[in-house]
DNA sequence: CTGAAAGCGCTAACAA
DNA sequence: TTGTTAGCGCTTTCAG
């Protein structure tokens, strides 16, 4: 459809060679001909096919992202800022969105592999040796976040553990006498990848399980709303943490519908810190995660150059805790 | 890195166009040798190298897309959509998010472009005639959506100026005697595209510039938080009409700070029925945006064949309104 | 049924 | 300063 560096070559006389030391600035060339030559190439409009000029080099200037799901506003920030980082390098972005779905991650990561992206960087729905077996065949650097596959991988996230239990303490300090996990655990299969939600629950029983006063409960299937509406409230003070605002969200929405008030009846709290708190009353209290850092550290990890004997570098960045007034 | 069909070729001691035969599933191959070479390309883990196999054949089973702003819960369910539908199709999605930004959005077409995906799923943020000459020499099948950029591209969007007159009878029947119309037309510049927010406009001053007994107004700057506070309410029973949800949480979260109640005080509208209005009181009366039927229409346009000289398809597809308690 | 060879558009090494 | 050529990995046509 377009014009070609051949047809280039025949229009302005010259060979190959000669438009290829125009267009990329190396030098051997009379200036007045590289003129001519650029001239010619905005005359007739040319636009260099980057598809075979990844071929030839090997290199595509692309990074892989794998992310759960965009609908929720964390994923959509996350993307937008990866984004940013990429693209000010001048690297451009191949998204794939698994929608926690093993095969639909698997499918993205063969084809953006196939498509020789220069990394990977992935929020995995998935663990196990087989699948870092399925990692290593793709013959990529990958670099995860959030969710940790095993220590074989580059992986920055969070200190999850820790933030949980410095949470937990500070709920307990105000007087919670019996405080409630809310995590997605049942959901998945075996393969799936539960690294942020079992760090934070251990975080969590770090925190309640070491005092005596506490009761402690998890709350883990899809069904957690129905477990709710059967709970008994008002004997011992009762607060909710759960592993991302949604979940809190959707708690709060039916304590309202069933006449109950946060913080005054019941304790809540969220994780990520999505925008659309903005919007909800009482202001939740939640967890900012660190995300732009987090997208900076992951791409700079694919670029930085690494020995091949040196351990995969695991870092976990330190999220902030916002109090609002739901808890 | 990987094995290449030559290296198969090598390994089986057959040649490379048997090695295709055997892939590819063309006859003229003894079963015998295909079951030998499918063998070794598991032993040997090969995958096929896309960026070759696309220059080759000329496609590349990739569409881009190119949306606004993710962070917009709005897009971020579009782009979801799309990727599904794409997916189903075997295609994969080359995303660009533009952020508003003229320049943004060039370099994603650009770069999409010279990846010589099949086809452009479009939501501008330009227009004009130079944007018209740009979008022409990429040279590839491009699909408009939404926002409308001129006739002579295939386009899927909402019949805008149909529902929002619509709607703004429907809210003057409910007895409204000033309305307010608000969206960011100042915010952006000359070559900046307008059109859904114009339409919408212009359905809105069908509805109310016909109707003597109603004051009509129209907030289109980035201050429009300002001029709301320094609005006289309560004289005549008012209502605020939004081109999006955001504007209009918003404007609800600034009226609730100042203890004015919706709809009590005001009666607030949104546009586009986000996810997160499901958290929000009072439930938010807005359009529902056929986002699925608008990806599958935008899909089917850019895959049919159209000859030369047939005139561009342009299609409205026909919103829901849903009446919440804020109105 | 299989092999050989050309070519997609670009780059890079080597000649002239 | 410029031209020639081989080749990235795959597909496809033409011979055998």
């Amino acid at each position: 459809l377009g014009i070609t560096t051949k047809d280039l070559a025949r229009i302005c006389g010259v060979s190959l060679g000669t438009i290829d030391r125009a267009f990329r600035n190396r030098p051997g060339i009379k200036a007045e001909t590289r003129e001519r030559i650029m001239a010619a190439a905005r005359a007739y409009d040319y636009k260099p096919n980057l598809i075979a000029k990844n071929l030839r080099q090997g290199r595509t200037f692309e990074i892989g992202l794998v992310v759960h799901d965009l609908e929720n506003e964390f994923f959509a920030q996350l993307v937008n800022e990866i984004q940013e980082i990429v693209w000010a390098k001048q690297y451009y972005l191949q998204l794939a969105v698994s929608r926690r779905d093993a095969d639909r991650e698997r499918t993205g990561l063969e084809h953006m592999s196939g498509r020789n992206v220069d990394g990977i960087i992935l929020f995995s729905v998935c663990r196990g040796a087989e699948f870092d077996e399925f990692l290593r065949k793709l013959n990529r650097p990958i670099v995860t976040i959030a969710n940790k596959i095993s220590g074989s991988w580059p992986f920055v996230g969070l200190s999850d553990r820790r933030v949980m239990r410095e949470l937990t303490e500070t709920v307990i300090a105000k007087g919670y006498e019996r405080l409630v996990f809310v995590g997605p655990l049942r959901r998945f299969a075996a393969s799936a990848n539960l690294y942020q939600i079992e760090e934070r629950y251990a975080g969590f029983l770090e925190a309640c399980g070491g005092n005596p006063l506490v009761d402690h409960l998890l709350w883990a299937g899809g069904d957690y709303l129905e477990e709710l509406r059967s709970f008994e409230i008002g004997k011992r003070r009762t607060a909710i943490l759960c592993c991302s605002d949604i979940f809190a969200l959707e708690i709060l929405n039916d304590l309202q519908g069933r006449g109950l008030s946060v913080p005054r009846d019941l304790g809540l709290m969220g994780f990520d810190s999505i925008n659309a708190l903005k919007y909800v009353k009482p202001s939740l209290s939640t967890v900012v995660y660190p995300i732009r850092q987090m997208g900076d550290m992951a791409f700079s990890l694919l670029t930085d150059e690494r020995r091949d004997g040196d351990d995969a570098p695991q870092i976990e960045l330190e999220p902030k805790i916002t109090w609002g007034n739901s808890i």
